[in-house]
Order: structure tokens, then C-alpha cells, then sequence
DNA sequence: CGGAAGACCGAAAAGGTTTTCAGGAACGTA
DNA sequence: TACGTTCCTGAAAACCTTTTCGGTCTTCCG
């Protein structure tokens, strides 16, 4: 560290009570008033060049590094935002987090994290301590992508909900295209000239699960083609849903061509019984997936053609709109991103 | 929102030039002094009670929020630490830190979350951040249970090394105890009634990998026992290694009756061969995985009898260390967190 | 040489809270 | 009534920085 090269200040070479170095101690060996001090520091025209360098010196030997708190208190802006996700388990927060930190990151923005567990009243008592903190802004970024209850319109700064749109639209919520997505996955397949599509998806009463249906749906209809195997097959976000759908799927409708499959979960499931019943993938039946959760994806036998909800660009997205928000006024409303098609050797051009 | 249900203060019914209100407001509205206000909020003794209540009355009235970091410059103490991860994608870092955001967040303790991606340039930078924000501690989290670099010994607040230890023996870190996880997960398959143990693992270059044998080969040697297969099987922490690992250490030596798998990655890969070549899992071959990493492991047919590191734990424990340290003084030297053995089902007693 | 303009610097207020210390009121005792 | 206690309360300093505004000094021009 460049504090461990100078001699580490004490009693004896200075006068330092509080253990740091503050303004006035690097004003007084630049032999200036602190005021200047201050303008040196913060690159103020109105201090001559040799004060300055003065002032940078005394800096750098004393390890001065100025008290953001002092700072945050006199020009009402903490340069903090809070983080507030209802589930940090849950593997979809963790990225749009990392987008978020990092595009706040190259700015002189900080982040408290605060995990509410998904239960409210944690929920209150972290946004409660925030806004005692002073943050600039808020970011809620929910655990599934539906509707949660707003935080309120009266808060004293701006919020931005993330992945779980607000229930309230005069909010401005940053959500993954979930019906572009399932649009998507089924025009690949179709470009691939596969014919006879079979959709495998999860919990019904999640949103996405619907969302993406409607997309393949709509594709599929645009195309003229029909939905192989008769019907959305809703169940649960497991592997072990994807298997047993697929043995139903293959007994009701044995020469389907391709499966999309809800989550990248499900299609491992689809894939162990494809295996099973010698059905080549590619060549006989494609397999796209969806969340590009790499574990899964990247291990899968064959590696799994994926639709990625490009949820770090959704975070970094999120923290913009804060940015912009902390000084001008915010939107409201749902704001889509839009997902990318990950090609792995899952689907293939039909012969 | 409790601030929604007061009429929203504004410039007609009180003085609020900043938008929020100030102690000065809450003690002109009770008409005290600002310093009895605070002491009423603060609960000192030399109020009177009837005072405390109209003061409690009329900071609830104002929704009165005090400015922390007006508290934390006069206190010397932000009631702030940082969490300076190497790396938020890896999946070790986040039960880490959802453990330590869990027990400051009962605390009245805020975290900063900074995650340097691996970069050391960027991890400075944070550093220099943290400190300017007069965090009171500061946990380190590595991406690897390797050592890592110190950040020096003349910072001004405590440091906690959490998964990666600090290369410094001065500096406190906390580690998982690997030794004893491979030992746990020999002793686990000894008692069930094993006795030809093979043993997969990843990237010899780990210190885990490394640890993790060690542990397996002290508990083996304590019986008698012999390391089946000849050898430790180092390679990658994959599927595909754990593949192509078990199909060598089948040819080598057929007739096996359990693998200690360094992974739970591997472990899939290991199972997956296992299956293929008609081996019963667990009544002919039972298998142990690493890491109780919950998607691979419960997934997993049948699911993975496994050693979970208690990260959460470990970093419950960094941050009551941090605690303890910030009034105190801080140890030094590496304590280890004993892992726990998770019981599915593939493993299970030699009939 | 006088004066105006310009460059540089410093005193002081402000931001919101905690804490010390002195003063005032009420009360009991001599 | 005078005085000592006990309780409460408030003025003011402190924490560290930014920013405004007035002041000093130099320089240049007439």
C-alpha cells in the first residue's frame, strides 16, 4: 500500500488525534488555510499551480483521503445507492447485482446490499435504515419475474425495480422480454427447419412461464405451424418435470422434431430422455433452453442452444436509469431488455 | 408506507427547506431544544417522560429519520462495512456474503458491496473507496481457498479474510476446513461398509483439491485401507473430467465399491458413467460429491450424498469477528470452519 | 505615480447530529 | 427565608468538508 511507505503518522510526527489524516492537517503542513486546501484537492481554478502541487504533497504524505461522510453531509448526496433483492439466493439476482455494482462502480457511486429474504418486514427495516443513510437512490431487484408490491410513491429519492416489475405503474420497472425470449427460441428452431415443435415449460403461475409460451405460440402461428404435442406442457421448474413431460410428450407425438424447453433446468430433463431413447440431438430432435445458466448449459450433453435474459445488461441498465433519475425526474412504466439466442450444439440445421 | 399516511410536509405546513425533516424541526415542533430532542430520540436517562413522548410524537408526525451520516462524523463510527469480493459470478462468494449480510444486518451494520472481478487495480480502488467512506471494518472474500495477497497491516480498520486466507500469518482468516471435509467424506463411506474408495478430484493447483485428498488419505491410512484406483485422480473440476476420470479408473480397477468425488460437478460426470456402465448407485458403487451445491446435488439421480462447506456460516462468523475486532483488538492466524456431511441417497450401507 | 483589474487566498457559515456543561426550576431542610 | 439537592433543559462545541464572499497582493495601464 502506498499509506505503508511513508512513515506510518503518529503522535510523533504530527498532529493526529483521530488515528486519520484530515483537512486541516494537510492544510496546515501545506502551510495553506484549509479552504484552499479544499480547492486544490477538488481541482478548483482559483489556486495557483505551485499552492496546488503544495497542497497534493502534503496529501500524499499524510495518506489523506477525505471523509465522504463530511462530504455527503454538506452537499446532500451521499454517492450511495441501495440494493435491495428479496432473494439473494436465487441465482437471477446475482448477475443483475454484478451489473448494477459494476456500472455504479466506474462512477464514484457505492452499494449497500441488503437482502430482505423475501420477507416484508426485513423488506421495511432495510429500506427504513437506507434511506437514514442517505442513499440517492434505490434499486429493487425482485426473486420472480412478476408483479410485486410497490415500495411507495412518497420516497424521498428514486427507485427502480428490477426483474419484478412494481405493481404500481407509475413506477418505472427494468424487466426481461419474456414473450421476445419464447419468440425467439422458436424462430431459431424454425430457421433450423425444424417443423414439428414441442414447448416443455414450468410453473404456470409464473409470468414468464406464460410470457414465453405466448411467444413460441405466436411464432409458431405466424408460421402457420402447429404446436407438436397438443399443448403447453406447464409443470414444475425441475429436471425431473422435464423428464416425465418428455416420456408423455414422445408417447402422444414420437416423431416431433424439436423441443423449447422453459429453463435450462428442464431441458437437462429433456435431454436425459432423449438420450435414453436413442433419439439423436441434434440431428433427429433440436433442444434450445432458456437462462444460459452455465452449469447446466455448458455441461449438457450436447452443450444447450440457450436463450440468455441478459439480466448483468439489465442491472447495469437499472443503474443508469438511477443516474439519470438522482438529478432529473424518472419515468415510469415497464421497460423491456431484450434476451440474446446462446448457439451451443443442441439445435443444428435439419440435415 | 408510514411517511404516506401523515399529510406529505411541505412548504405550507412546517419549514422544510431540504425536503426531509431535520432534528431542528422534530424539536421546534416539541418545543424543546435540539438537544433534548436528541436525547428523548437516543433514550437517555435525563428526560423527562412526559418530554420523550412529545418529542417520539412529533419526530413520528414529521417521519423524522435521522442523517447517519451526521451521526457517523460526530461517533467516529459509520456503522458501515465493506465486503470486497474478488469475484460475485463464482458461486462460493454469495453464501458468504448472504451469511455476513445477514448478521450485520441484525446489527445495525450496513454493507458495501464491492466485487473487483479479479483485477487488483480494481480492488485499490475499492479499498481506497471504502476507507474514504470510514467503513468500520472491511471483510475480504476470495474466489479461491488459496492464499491470497494481504492488504497490508497499517489499515485503519480491522480486515477479515473470508475462504481465501490473507498470505500475511498476522492478518485473521477464516477458512473451510478441507482436510476434514475429505476426511468426513471417507469416514462417511467407511462406515456404511466401503472398502475399495477411489477418489476424483480437480485441479491438483487447489489447495481444496490438495486438502481434500490429504483428508481421504489420513482416514483411509487410520483404517488400513488402501486408495483404490491406485492413485488420486487429479484433473478438472468438471463433468466431463469426472466422465472421463471414472472410465480410466474403471478399466484400472473394475470391481470399486465407492468414489469420492472432489465436486459435486464431478460427482455428475462420475455418475453418469456410473450409469452407463450398469453399475447400481448406491447398492454396487456409492458415490460422494463436494460442495452441496444444491442444483447439481438434488438434481442428481440419485440425488448426491455430499460435504457442504457451511459457507453461509463462515461468513455469519467473519462478520461477528468483525464485530468483536472493531471495539477490540483483532487476532490473527486461520480458523477453520468444520464442513457437514448432507445424506441423500446415493449413498448408503453395503447391504 | 495613482488607480483599476485580476489573481490568489482565507474567514466563516453551513450541513445534522451528539455530548458536555452550566444554568434554572422545584423541592426539601434547617 | 436561605440554602443545598435533584431533575430537566438548552447553549455551544465538535465532527470534516464545501463554498461564498471579502480581502490582500501583484501587475499593468494611463
Amino acid at each position: 500500500m502506498s499509506r505503508g511507505s511513508t512513515e506510518q503518522p503518529s503522535t510523533a510526527d504530527g498532529p493526529r488525534q483521530t488515528g486519520r489524516a484530515t483537512l486541516r492537517d494537510v492544510a496546515k503542513l501545506a502551510g495553506v488555510s484549509i479552504a484552499t486546501a479544499s480547492k486544490a484537492l477538488n481541482n478548483q481554478p482559483q489556486v495557483r499551480a505551485e499552492t496546488r502541487t503544495r497542497v497534493l504533497q502534503a496529501a500524499e504524505q499524510l495518506s489523506f483521503s477525505p471523509n465522504t461522510l463530511a462530504q455527503g453531509l454538506i452537499t446532500q448526496r451521499s454517492g450511495t445507492v441501495g440494493l435491495l433483492t428479496s432473494d439473494l439466493e436465487g441465482r437471477f439476482s446475482i448477475p443483475i447485482l454484478m451489473g448494477a455494482e459494476d456500472a455504479f462502480g466506474s462512477d464514484q457511486t457505492s452499494v449497500f446490499l441488503c437482502d430482505a429474504r423475501g420477507d416484508n418486514l426485513r423488506e421495511r427495516h432495510h429500506l427504513r435504515a437506507l434511506l437514514s443513510r442517505r442513499v440517492d437512490g434505490l434499486i429493487v431487484v425482485g426473486a420472480r419475474p412478476d408483479a410485486r408490491p410497490s415500495l411507495g410513491r412518497d420516497l424521498p429519492v428514486p427507485v427502480i425495480y428490477a426483474y419484478s416489475p412494481s405493481d404500481d405503474p407509475a413506477d418505472l420497472s427494468l424487466v426481461t422480454d419474456n414473450v421476445g425470449g419464447g419468440r425467439m427460441a422458436v424462430d431459431h428452431l424454425i430457421r433450423h427447419g425444424r417443423r414439428r415443435i414441442a414447448h416443455i415449460t414450468g410453473d404456470p403461475s409464473y409470468g414468464a412461464a406464460q410470457d414465453r409460451a405466448r411467444g413460441a405460440l405466436d411464432r409458431l402461428a405466424e408460421e402457420g405451424l402447429p404446436l407438436a404435442g397438443d399443448q403447453v406442457w406447464f409443470g414444475a421448474w425441475s429436471e425431473a418435470w422435464g423428464r416425465g413431460a418428455t416420456r408423455m410428450l414422445l408417447q402422444r407425438d414420437p416423431d416431433i422434431d424439436a423441443i423449447f424447453a422453459g429453463s435450462d433446468e428442464i431441458a437437462r430433463g429433456v435431454l436425459d430422455v432423449l438420450h435414453q431413447e436413442k433419439l439423436a440431438v441434434p440431428t433427429q430432435v433440436a433442444v434450445i433452453g432458456f437462462d444460459n445458466w452455465n452449469i447446466l448449459a455448458v455441461n449438457a450433453r450436447p452443450p444447450l442452444t440457450t436463450i440468455d435474459m441478459n439480466l448483468e445488461a439489465l442491472g447495469r441498465l437499472a443503474a443508469q436509469r438511477l443516474f439519470a433519475a438522482i438529478d432529473g425526474t424518472l419515468g415510469s412504466g415497464v421497460e423491456t431488455v431484450a434476451p440474446r439466442l446462446i448457439t451451443r450444439e443442441s439445435t443444428a440445421p435439419l440435415d
